[in-house]
DNA sequence: TTATAAAATTGACTCAGGTCAATTTCGACC
DNA sequence: GGTCGAAATTGACCTGAGTCAATTTTATAA
């Protein structure tokens, strides 16, 4: 693991084999694959560590008083700018985590429960203030909130939202969106666009 | 393309070899690669087709007095039960297609943009009807129900969801809280839960 | 028909992730 | 200390994606 974090750090992800990992290890190749299923693993460890502190960070700067979208605002993008620090590691990590190979899958759920125990404290701080409702289950809260980012996420990788601040802009307005609700108000039902 | 799509048919994407599709369509492996930049580029062109012929499928499927919701439930089953007919072709397709590579990202836009404009048609048949806020902007409304899509999707894939049905339920009920918003209603705000 | 340049084709080769049988190290017991 | 079985370690090896210099085919011009 700490090979794992000087080069990963030093050339990246995709820039390190294997074979470099076990010589600055000071390991055999072979012993490597005794600790870690595959490369991707190795990955996926070294984030579950740096993300438990990133979160713990976030935590800390997120103001109780602020509204729910700022918090989610806040939280998603120091997410974003973790992940996408280095394009090619984000990608290899989001993939990993978003759509995980059987072998990854306890480990993608280790994050996401990170994830969520971050979140479900923020949905319950919103609900106390009357800025959520209560009737939902906090598990399609996360995903509801957690999809939206991901959209973005994904934007930003196909090109689509180009800058830090296009993300954000994005976030804010989908958020908005989620808050209020995709149905016309009543009586603006049929006011033209 | 047409060796690829016996052999992905017949032994699945991971278990086709670029060697094997060589030889299935009676050309050098070299000969491939000045066609295709890569074995994932391959996959997406297939899918380019199949997902135009999927989509006219489901257009013709789609009953325009149907309630939003149901379009929308009806649309991203169909693409559900195609991309996870066979789970690692899906798998990989969905990490192409939402994270894509630099040189994949003109691929992936292609096939996004022929989502986006499915769903342009049904968001402007739903506002039509007053089903739909008029007051944003078709890319987000996309972004919106896709994000929510993916999550349902990925959470099949981390194993959360486990069946068809389980996934169309959540993904019935963050639809709902979409077009309802998260927001408590005014008076409700200080019930339990 | 032939000369020549451009384009297409090719498979031997490289490279990196992952495997595994052989070897070494370790720990428990006498 | 000596013996034996389990666990850890190892690097030669395998596999499959992707590269590229050499060769073949095709197109154009004289």
């Amino acid at each position: 693991m700490e090979a794992a974090i000087t080069l990963f750090g030093e050339r990246g992800y995709e820039n390190t084999t294997i074979a470099a990992l076990a010589e600055a290890a000071g390991v055999g190749k072979g012993t490597i694959y005794s600790y870690f299923r595959s490369k991707n693993e190795i990955l996926l460890s070294f984030c579950e560590e740096e993300l438990a502190y990133i979160h713990e960070e976030i935590r800390q700067k997120l103001t109780p008083e602020a509204s729910l979208q700022d918090k989610m605002l806040l939280l998603f993008m120091s997410e974003f700018n973790y992940v996408t620090k280095n394009k090619e590691f984000g990608r290899t990590l989001m993939r990993e985590m978003i759509f995980p190979r059987e072998l990854m899958v306890q480990h993608s759920r280790k994050i996401e429960d990170q994830f969520i125990g971050m979140f479900v404290r923020i949905f319950k701080e919103a609900q106390e203030q009357g800025q959520l409702r209560r009737d939902v289950e906090m598990i399609m809260l996360c995903g509801h909130f957690y999809g939206i980012y991901m959209m973005a996420l994904s934007a930003w990788y196909s090109g689509r939202l180009q800058s830090e601040d296009d993300v954000r802009e994005s976030l804010k307005m989908m958020f908005e969106q989620a808050l209020t609700g995709l149905m016309p108000k009543e009586g603006q039902r049929h006011e033209s666009a």
